[in-house]
DNA sequence: GCCAAGAGCGTGACCGGTCACACTTGGATC
DNA sequence: GATCCAAGTGTGACCGGTCACGCTCTTGGC
């Protein structure tokens, strides 16, 4: 539709304003949807925008408005399901409201290489979503710059383990409640018959035990069900088989809780190596829900997690504190849901 | 650090100047390292840059130099392994060039929200990554304004299965040789003794027939096996469950190809559900490698494909292009690598 | 002692939008 | 006919950097 053909930058208001004949301010009059328009002035305004195939400059906007309407998304990892899950819900719900979604990967715990990445993030956008599920995600949420006079506050949501107590308002936190996940699936596992519940953690988030940690003893506890120790995975199937390899040579191991599903997927591994059987001898549930859990050989019982639900809270949330008129927690998680299949079952019958 | 304690905005370039007693210009020169700097200006330009917190404004930079050092990530899905794992090098490569890294989901593949989105990535960094593995990535891929006179062309690299012929200059796309990579997976089933080996096919970015499917084809038609039809999956689990019942209730199969190891996954289930042992009746093998490939009772053997070394790639050839002193191809992709496993075998006796 | 060169630094305009304000109309009111 | 108001439009400054240029002051060669 460019008639001169020979355009090198894209139009500006100015060249929209020079082909409709009125100035530049009418033009961002009519881009905003300003009432004190006489409609003849609007419609040639939006032809020239038409023929000139302008486009209002985002970088522009941004610095005469101070607001990129960006957030950015910071994690340990894109490939996990879990994070993977939560990062498409807040872009999802990012997209709906117009606003852009950088990301960036905490390499590494390092405290000043954490601190370099929040700073980079922080100016690339309007407000953070911190992944804090593990040691990177924490620090990069506790480095992000609180509302010191000197330096303006960077508004942040953390997306967080069950925290042990509710958090102030100062703390804009979004979570599953994975304490109660974990209680149910424990809980399930009790029921059947077993004696007890032993437990392969994910990584701490912290020093202080997570809330799944907690969920899984509170049932014992409830029971009066003996208390092992938990013992500790990483995050991938390794770390699982590692475990379950300990956990397979100890004979009165009958039930085992993993703190996700690819944890649970190096467990059943490691039970087969060992000639154990799933559920006949040992039973085995997860955490996530994974696209993969119905599909394992046996079917792995799992509790399912609102992931992209926390994702697109994560973003309501942020919304809302970047603009006051955002809507009040538009977007719930749903709570999370056990799912019993295959691999769990009775306990043998004691001989 | 602050004294004044009040400071609302952040400090400009013109507040550290006045607090070093230069000019704003000088304080430009300092942070962008000009030689013709007195050192004893540069002392105190420093000194104040830190006293005041400084940092350099990304949004006022990226208007004055009509860049913003960002690039956007489009794909359809952020959670499959592949695609998250590319997302990942793409991230890891930027970072270490100091870009920032955008993400948009795809969430239809039809036209007009297609084009938006596209529209929506062009005005928020200087270049795009196209994840066209799907009808949305590739129609995305096409929906790229080009260098039209009207509209300048928007720096575009495309991930792409391996295309039927090598693309010329003007088309910057990045593979791995996944044609070669289902040759030899076939190759490996045929010299196991299998007459033949069906294939589970990915959906098609195209019309055309995938890479992988020729690939497979050809070494079928290599060694003068029948050529059953491929079955189409979809990119998950469930698809694979599908086509393999159909496959588990034809006695005639003995090797099954699948297009990614979560159809292999479904694959494995349905020949699980139908009493068809892995691998003494049927051999199985995926593609991609993930994580999970291992765990798998039986462990899959499969074709490790270098994904984020493919995204580190993508973007390598994007900031060739985005800028011209960026180094040449400091990236390479390395080649696919059959991993056998535990689910790939001989053929059951004849009897 | 004069002039050219270059080191060191500052001023003005600009990128493409927005905001605050002032200006010109036309119609209604008195 | 003068006054007021509101509709409709335009001008200037600004956001926080950059670039292009110009100015001043040494320094060195002749």
């Amino acid at each position: 539709m460019n008639m001169t053909g020979h355009t090198r930058r894209p139009a500006s208001i100015r060249d929209v304003a020079s082909a409709a004949g009125v100035s530049y301010q009418t033009v961002s009059r009519v881009i905003n949807d300003h009432p004190r328009v006489k409609p003849s002035t609007r419609e040639r305004v939006l032809a020239a925008i038409d023929e000139l195939g302008f486009r209002r400059n985002a970088t522009a906007l941004a610095l005469a408005s101070g607001r990129t309407r960006a957030v950015t998304v910071l994690t340990g990892n894109t490939t996990h399901y879990g994070y993977a899950s939560i990062l498409q819900g807040v872009e999802e719900a990012a997209r709906a409201a117009s606003y852009a979604v950088g990301i960036g990967v905490l390499e590494s715990a390092d405290e000043t290489t954490v601190a370099a990445e929040v700073q980079r993030a922080a100016d690339a956008g309007d407000g953070l979503i911190v992944i804090a599920y593990d040691p990177a995600g924490v620090r990069a949420l506790n480095a992000v710059p609180t509302g010191r006079p000197g330096a303006p506050a960077l508004p942040v949501v953390g997306v967080v383990e069950t925290p042990a107590t509710p958090p102030g308002g100062d703390r804009p936190w979004v979570w599953t409640d994975d304490r109660e996940a974990a209680y149910e699936a424990t809980r399930h596992l009790l029921s059947l018959g077993h004696e007890t519940v032993h437990y392969v953690a994910i990584p701490s988030s912290t020093r202080r035990t997570s809330a799944r940690t907690s969920g899984w003893r509170r049932a014992l506890r409830e029971a009066g069900a003996p208390e092992p120790r938990p013992l500790q995975g990483s995050w991938g199937p390794a770390g699982g088989h590692t475990a379950g390899r300990r956990l397979a040579k100890d004979p009165s191991v009958t039930a085992i809780l993993c703190g996700n599903d690819d944890l649970a997927l190096g467990v059943l591994r490691a039970l087969h190596e060992n000639g154990r059987a799933v559920p006949d001898e040992v039973s085995v549930a997860g955490f996530d829900d994974a696209p993969h859990a119905a599909y394992l050989t046996p079917s792995l019982t799992t509790v399912r997690l609102d992931f992209t639900g926390l994702g697109r809270a994560a973003f309501a949330l942020l919304h809302r504190v970047l603009e006051q008129s955002a809507p009040i927690a538009p977007h719930p998680v749903s709570a999370p849901q056990l799912v019993v299949r295959e691999s769990s079952g009775p306990p043998p019958a004691t001989t």
